[in-house]
DNA sequence: TTGTAAGCGTTATCAC
DNA sequence: GTGATAACGCTTACAA
């Protein structure tokens, strides 16, 4: 009584508003819903005129295919891996190595069937957006080590989602993708050690979430939150004890200006040598020394870290320590999938290539107490 | 008789390898599942006693809130809104216009409480990764124009998702967010003639998806797939008919430095101005200028598009068209909020502002048939 | 190869 | 303010 005798399947007994389910495909198909559902996921034999007899009901109601939240709710899976920034996506995209690290990420869960859902670490309470609390992800990605990561990761962990952190430590039961930060800091100290350099500066990454830029002291070292700067110092410091520490409040060209005015501008000894933490700050560094009629590697030498193509640098090739971002973040998006997948990921460790460039040459002689004269008198009065 | 005696609530009837759910806590706080539910949802009105018994069970049983996938399920929306890339990853992020857009994009979406899934339009039945037509999106935006959108167009429409295209053209039914390109194009033209510049060359952006370089005839502009590219065009030619034409592959210094060879090393007549249609590229032409021993604007003038920062210009500060990058992702956001909302989401034209920088300047005075003495003999043999 | 049936964990609705 | 109930649309043992 419910389905009225009409002129074939084509007037099914459901509201015409409503959107087809399997369920409507099925029965306009004179198959079960299993069935149908066969046919859309593959996952089982079936046979060629079923199939061809589920897809032509399908186009005829208008079905295109399961509802993902639905499937998703039965799988238990949602396809989405979310990735954790933590700061505002046009600073991220910024950063060239965070930019191919999210390639080689998206690269990894793909091939786990996920795609990458945008989060911030500070999309709070404020706003209803997803948070890290209320978006439907399989897993989460965290990178860097800002202080607020820690909230992330008691979220994620609460909702025993698998995580891995990038460039952070989360402790030890979260693996964790890294870089020999220290060992290739410390190779690149040691190069100007060998080319005669005593002099040293090093204009690092932020330390904290305050990113104050300057002259840093031990006690905010010590306080520092950030590992990658830390460590990354902790190498030079091996080779250099005594280095003076610039400290940057990202990863920017301008911000190496800044710090290299600093530098250079500053009435103090000048260093023969600048050491940065990013091949974008020592960018604006080598800028910087040329602003004060510095000739870099001749007046002074300057290495970056990161290894990334930086536009505007002239004809100089960055003395750095160039770091497989985009494997980086494959790694991460492999260890989601293993963890998905029920096995143990274990943290991975990446080494640094030292390459050596035209930025950095021997220690210019000494002719006096104080650097080099700045040829276009721009420091002084 | 399914509740066995125990010593209290934390022995409650369930497998404790599961994870808790609505229902445990419900149980466990002796309040019905709805009550609990409205508890996390907030959507109506509690008695405080009942609150803080629901959340002590849910504390208890390590309850951390609805799973997102129920709950989209049941109310039929994700959170999550797709935006779908014309491209890798890497390469749209490099694009500093494109990263402003999603900005903008991701704090629109932000307002509506989603967040931003990124697709690629290319993510095809090879992978199992989500595509559009599997991916639990309530929306999706659409960035750029290639062929390839169509498709996307297609999934997107047969899925009943609200759609807006940014900087494309899907048809009237789909809103859309567009730039006054003709019109800034044009501006800048006029610029120059102002300036007395008469030979005039371009350097566009992909006509297709090809992406072809060099020189390009009419036949291929009439093919052009992408919009923008001829809208640029069309503004420059209503002012310079015969300008000529070189194509780029993209939007990237480098490309610049590419085309802007092929105009100044050619034997033919050289351009005493370069409109390029996007401040990357035209950074790219400068640089090749300066190669070649002109001097940017003396001997060629050179504007860009789209006002953003580019680092490696040096002093330059660049003649070009400034476009609200930030407010057309935002708006796009809002578009996809109010069709979410079901109301009918008109279509955004945004204009661009002139601003004139140091690229451009009079036209040199003629001396010969042809342009200015490359004065360190790149281009000759 | 196909069908049956039992959920997946929520939340909207409505009655109390 | 709280509770019972019925979907939401699908997948997957398991049985036939």
């Amino acid at each position: 009584m419910t389905t009225p005798p009409g002129p074939g399947p084509e007037t099914p007994d459901r509201d015409p508003a409503r959107r087809a389910t399997i369920a409507d495909v099925a029965r306009a198909a004179g198959v079960s819903p299993s069935t149908a559902s066969v046919v859309f996921s593959g996952k089982a034999p079936v046979a060629e005129a079923t199939r061809q007899r589920v897809m032509a009901a399908a186009a005829e109601l208008g079905y295109t295919g399961p509802d993902p939240r639905a499937a998703s709710l039965r799988r238990g899976r949602s396809g989405i891996v979310a990735v954790v920034l933590e700061e505002h996506l046009r600073t991220a995209f910024l950063d060239p190595v965070k930019t191919a690290m999210m390639d080689g990420l998206t690269d990894g869960v793909a091939t786990l069937g996920a795609g990458v859902l945008l989060l911030r670490d500070d999309a709070d309470a404020g706003s209803d957006a997803p948070t890290l609390a209320t978006a439907p992800v399989d897993a989460v990605v965290l990178i860097g080590c800002s202080g607020r990561m820690r909230t992330a990761l008691d979220i994620v962990r609460s909702r025993g989602l698998p995580v891995v952190v990038i460039e952070g430590d989360a402790g030890d039961e979260v693996p964790r993708i890294e870089l020999d930060n220290r060992e290739a800091a410390g190779q690149l100290a040691r190069h100007l050690q060998g080319l005669g350099h005593e002099r040293v500066a090093t204009v690092t990454l932020p330390f904290d979430v305050e990113r104050r830029r300057g002259d840093v002291d031990e006690d905010r070292i010590a306080q520092g939150t950030v590992e990658v700067t830390r460590e990354r110092l902790d190498g030079v410091r091996e080779v250099f004890p005594d280095v003076r520490v610039v400290a940057s409040s990202g990863s920017f060209i301008d911000e190496g200006v800044l710090a290299g005015r600093l530098l250079f501008a500053g009435g103090g000894t000048r260093p023969t040598a600048v050491i940065a933490q990013s091949d974008l700050l020592a960018a604006g560094v080598i800028r910087a020394a040329e602003e004060h009629g510095l000739r870099v590697p001749e007046d002074v030498s300057v290495t970056g870290f990161d290894g990334i193509r930086v536009d505007g640098l002239g004809s100089h090739v960055l003395t750095t320590a160039v770091q497989p971002a985009v494997e980086k973040g494959r790694a991460a998006g492999d260890a989601v999938a293993r963890m998905l997948a029920g096995e143990r990921a274990a943290s991975i460790r990446f080494t640094c290539v030292f390459r050596e460039g035209t930025t950095s040459g021997p220690a210019p002689t000494k002719t006096a107490d104080d650097a080099p004269v700045d040829r276009r008198g721009v420091g002084d009065p």
